[in-house]
DNA sequence: GCATTTTTGAGGAACGTACCTCAAAATGCG
DNA sequence: CGCATTTTGAGGTACGTTCCTCAAAAATGC
């Protein structure tokens, strides 16, 4: 049988009360009676019993996601698996709501965010630009004791209590050393970005470049293209390129738009023939690897993001320490031939199947 | 406040006791009186508390792990994976122990697993290769209702409820398109695995020929060279083989034994002039990653293995359904660019420091 | 309609911890 | 030493569930 805080007390010869006092850190106890209590703890090998330590407390975990209200596949995976992870957390005590606020308007945010403390929320998880109202926002939010976590898309600057994500300049590096070997070292690269003020992009960039200056000098990596999430900018804008750089031989695509990118290459005959890269494994993407108009996918495993979210924000909230091994969102590198059955890290959820 | 079970039953206009023989299935409610419970669930959108029920259950979960007393470092790292998460899990109930079997000894494994019902396991997670004795005993087991999972190496035979590692096939799979793109379809590849009589070596091979097959007619994969797990044997046949087949290009090393490898890669001067992929990340392969010796490693995390096993077997323990998403052990590709920065996965653990 | 069986209700104890109150004991101080 | 103050003890209730008993009520068979 395990020890119980019973246990404790009759081993260090001293009341439950006492004990109670030590292991939840209440004052009045004197410094000598601490050390007993604490030997008789190491003696015992006592864990505390969680379970029945939440119950006691009746202890419930409102959390709040927050993200744009974009309409892009990925945002759609990612509410999906925040929903999914909300649900199977639902017997532990933890209810996730997720919240939507318009891409293009900070002030909106800071509002919402402003809102949610009211409300009861044990924690927030936050994706959004880096705007200095956001950072008011969120160091306000911390400074009533809600803590924060940045999903996806860091946001260093304001505080948060942890960043849930993949490092995006190693994600880019690894971009680069598959591009690099790939092509054997040698031809044009045309890189794609949907926004150069996006800090998970100027990342990946920058990773990109770091390995291809290193790595490959026989590579030549064309400047950032931008689609602004523009289909019809980024057809219209990769099709001239191609036409004009006939050197092209690999396309990075650092954002997302896949499905407009693998359209225009079907449409100029050029499907297949070269070495793309893309991140973010959606159900298109997940398509066109299996049918080999994307050579490789860097991505990041959404059930992991969305439940290390949620473990995240309650240890935090209990000021608990984090297992750091288990938190670390890993880059997965994605190729036909280690495609995922199904499910889960991925985009193939509910919103789809309607 | 979420509904409890009394909440249910002023619903239902049924008394606490029906409510819970409705939600333990036990017997003795009319089929109308069911439904009646079960629409009140439905309509409060009632979610059992866990933490209280296990609590009341005093429910615990022993849980043995049964590993080749094998001195390498692959499986050294699987068991502090799997100590760091039995030490996690002690505050939810859960305890682990770790038991070792003389590698080459079928019939002191059989005894073990027998000996394991009488000392109150919920579960047993095992390593081990597939024997007759085995299926014998894993049966035995299972028949006892002691649920038993496969750990790295599958046992379909042995109607394990559950494996927990990676798709081997897939691996060599993945480890193939690498091998066939960084060698630019062209040359002859050395293929190395521990032993033929190993289930994942033997799904690995084939994986691997299935791409060669299919997708890099320029390149030759050599038949496989068994090491047995010797390094004398290994680097015996290394500088042989490299000494006589001058078109080699690429090693593919199946099974462990990277530092024999390396070694011998260094001794006759060919390191890091051949693509060599390989599999599981260790201490070793890490540091031969960064310095370029190996050119990709194809791995599982280890972290995430050792806690899929706690999850699935208390599952299993409790007949409950799993998060198939969430137990999925994901084929990682691991260059040195997206090499993680310590821990978890990996073999870097307590038995390293120590 | 009666006896028999099945179904239901009421209540309580337990799981291990948290948190509260009030009184008793120990300690520190002048 | 006596006083005020700090520290400790004893006991209780609560959290939401499980699991038990015993009696009452309802349904069933003949």
């Amino acid at each position: 049988m395990r020890p119980t805080v019973n246990d404790i007390a009759r081993e260090a010869g001293v009341s439950l009360a006492t004990v109670d006092r030590v292991l939840n850190a209440r004052p009045g106890v004197r410094e000598k009676t601490v050390q007993a209590v604490n030997d008789a703890i190491a003696r015992l090998g006592y864990v505390r019993d969680l379970t029945a330590a939440n119950l006691a407390r009746s202890r419930t975990y409102r959390i709040a996601a927050v993200l744009p209200d974009t309409e892009s596949q990925f945002i759609q995976s990612l509410a999906a698996a925040l929903q999914e992870a909300g649900q199977a957390a639902a017997t532990s005590r933890t209810e996730l709501r997720l919240h939507r606020f318009p891409a293009e308007d900070p002030h909106a945010l800071a509002a919402l965010l402003a809102d949610l403390p009211g409300k009861g929320y044990a924690g927030v998880a936050l994706m959004a630009p880096e705007t200095p109202v956001l950072r008011d926002a969120v160091r306000s939010l911390r400074a009533k004791g809600v803590p924060v976590v940045a999903l996806v898309s860091d946001l260093p600057t304001t505080g948060r209590d942890h960043f849930v994500g993949i490092d995006n300049r190693a994600a880019g590096r690894t971009a680069g050393v598959l591009m690099g070997r790939f092509l054997g070292n040698a031809g044009q690269v045309l890189v794609l970005g949907s926004s150069l003020l996006a800090r998970d992009m100027v990342e990946r960039r920058r990773g990109f470049d770091e390995v291809m200056l290193r790595d490959f000098p026989g590579v030549e990596a064309l400047p950032s293209l931008e689609t602004h999430g523009s289909s019809r900018l980024l057809r219209q804008a990769v099709a001239e390129r191609l036409a004009n750089t006939p050197g092209i031989r690999g396309i990075y695509a650092m954002g997302d738009g896949h499905r407009a990118l693998t359209q225009v290459l079907d449409e100029i005959g050029q499907s297949g023939k070269l070495i793309l890269i893309c991140h973010e494994l959606t159900l298109h993407s997940r398509q066109a690897l299996q049918s080999g108009e994307i050579t490789a996918v860097i991505t990041q495993n959404l059930g992991h993001l969305a439940r290390s979210t949620l473990r995240v924000l309650r240890a935090k909230a209990d000021s608990q320490p984090l297992d750091e091994g288990q938190e670390q969102i890993r880059i997965e590198i994605v190729l036909r031939e280690n495609l995922p059955l199904t499910a889960d890290s991925e985009t193939t959820t509910a919103s789809d199947a309607a």
